[in-house]
DNA sequence: AAATGTGAAGAGGTTCACAGCG
DNA sequence: CGCTGTGAACCTCTTCACATTT
């Protein structure tokens, strides 16, 4: 039953890239530039980037535009921030509150103003019942009695990868529809639940590769 | 001048495919396994791979399989091994030892034995001259001096967004061919140069733009 | 009989080039 | 004139389906 979609929906790979134009939007509001062209943004970008590119990935979300002028950056950062629902503040819990949790709790609590931690679970007996800048640190087993009240939409889990899909799952029952998995497994879980595994092995080894062969 | 390409080459996004099968594989021999099909290393691998499409990537790398029976599971792991460069052990060198530099380090020390942490930059002066795990922790000024001894191929960089070019730029200086990016920056480099960006920032968007959607 | 390897068909995404509009 | 917005061409990757081999 395929569901009948929009004339005109923006490419899955183009996703990560209005993502990109967000931020370099976002350096341009703070430099204080008030338009600019496909062209000029494609600069800001960089990372081989075409204006076409661009203008295409806007085009698959509206007409912002001004021929012969630009684009206004205030609008196109409010409609870009919008679309990839970076308008509203978000909740996010963790589970797995070693080295990488706490690097990625510190790194979004101080970097990222739209991401606020609201939980942390660990297994480990001495670090439950502490508190992590005024966040509660919660035994793993008592995920599903705490994480309901807290209204959590993301789960960061980083733990090891035999226990990810097991946490996944508990924080898929708790209500979440998102996750970032840190883990070096391959997650199973519902079409509806929205999930990013960010894979540092598998980065590395695409770097190796590349150091492997002798032509670019 | 369009570099003639061998008549099949694997695609850029086979890679991470690649990588997958290599640690289904892994699981495989561990589990005493000797003969896999491509449909059951598609069921181990999960994620939407399909055996159509494992053939397909296997096919650009050459003809590794027995027709009626399947593939010769440590013989296929060696293969892999040798086209992603994991035939051999890497050196590393991370530049920025906060929270998420010591958890990358940590990570990769006790997970990963093909990697192995050589050097250390930091500018912290109270970091400087201690040690982890047996290794200097060097002030990043000094990179230049440093880093040419150790024998590194691949640099990890875990510094503010601000930092960011300059370090790869002194990375690729001395001698490095291969960069893992975890700076919420875009880097501009030499084409010679392999990088791998890794933007928190931009996968917690790509969850919240789908939270955000009604409609799957 | 069973599963590979692969040409051909099909999707999906990017680039081109130009009409349209300010 | 300059830059956007977009159909069409192009290219790349995936899926299909089947001839081929053990």
């Amino acid at each position: 039953m395929p569901r009948r979609r929009k004339p005109k929906d923006a490419s899955a790979l183009s996703l990560p890239r209005l993502f990109l134009y967000h931020r370099a939007l976002e350096d341009a509001v703070r430099e204080g530039t008030s338009v600019v062209t496909s062209g000029g943004l494609a600069t800001r970008v960089g990372r081989g980037v075409s204006s076409a590119q661009i203008r295409k990935d806007l085009s698959y979300l509206g007409t912002f535009g001004r021929r012969g002028q630009g684009y206004d950056v205030v609008m196109l950062v409010r409609m870009l921030s919008r679309v990839l629902g970076l308008d509203r503040d978000w909740r996010i819990a963790i589970v797995g509150f070693g080295y990488l949790g706490h690097a990625l709790a510190t790194f979004l609590e101080y970097r990222e103003e739209k991401f606020h931690i609201a939980a942390i679970f660990d297994v480990a007996k001495e670090l439950v019942g502490t508190r992590w800048h005024g966040v509660r640190i919660s035994q793993v087993d008592d995920l599903e009695k705490v994480l309901p009240v807290l209204d959590c939409g993301i789960g960061v889990i980083a733990v090891p990868a035999p226990e990810a899909q097991a946490v996944a799952q508990r924080l898929v029952k708790a209500g979440l529809g998102a996750i970032l998995n840190f883990a070096p497994a391959t997650l199973r879980l519902p079409a509806r639940v929205a999930v990013r595994s960010i894979d540092l092995a598998s980065e590395l080894s695409i770097l190796t590769h590349h150091l492997s062969r002798p032509g670019t």
